[in-house]
DNA sequence: TGCTTGACATGCT
DNA sequence: AAGCATGCCAAGC
């Protein structure tokens, strides 16, 4: 008998577990803001959460190099390692520019993309 | 339960 | 163009 309701549903799974879930599906050459992860896990402006659950699994397998702030740019410099997240960005064949940052409009990875069945926009 | 912290975002100077 | 200040929301204590 169901004794006990179910913990938590997908719909309502923590935010945290949401954010990583997106995380884990950004394909290698494509980046997501902080803003953009907040917006699609549900919660709309809790761009610092994403980055303050980032540094929870920065040790983890994500792909949390990908995740850069809304102006094409890595929010790790302060943190040390922000070199590091651009090569490994750069590995994987973004370019950066002399202001250290990248073309976001053309990087910037969207989840519809996988279903629409390729890139949009690209060309 | 309530206060403080943050890998951000946005606007203004 | 770059720096400073304020607003946002979830997690930790």
């Amino acid at each position: 008998m169901p004794d006990t309701a179910p913990p938590v549903s997908p719909d309502s799974a923590p935010f945290r577990a949401r954010v990583l879930a997106l995380v884990e599906r950004i394909p290698a050459g494509r980046v997501m803001t902080y803003g953009q992860l907040a917006t699609l896990a549900g919660s709309p402006g809790a761009a610092r959460q994403v980055g303050y659950i980032m540094n929870t699994v920065a040790e983890s397998e994500l792909p949390w190099q990908r995740v850069i702030n809304a102006q094409g740019a890595v929010s790790t410099d302060k943190l040390g390692f922000g070199d590091i997240q651009r090569g490994l960005l750069v590995a994987e064949g973004i370019a950066f520019d002399a202001s250290l940052r990248c073309d976001l409009k053309r990087l910037q990875w969207w989840p519809d993309e996988e279903e629409a069945g390729g890139q949009t926009g690209l060309f």
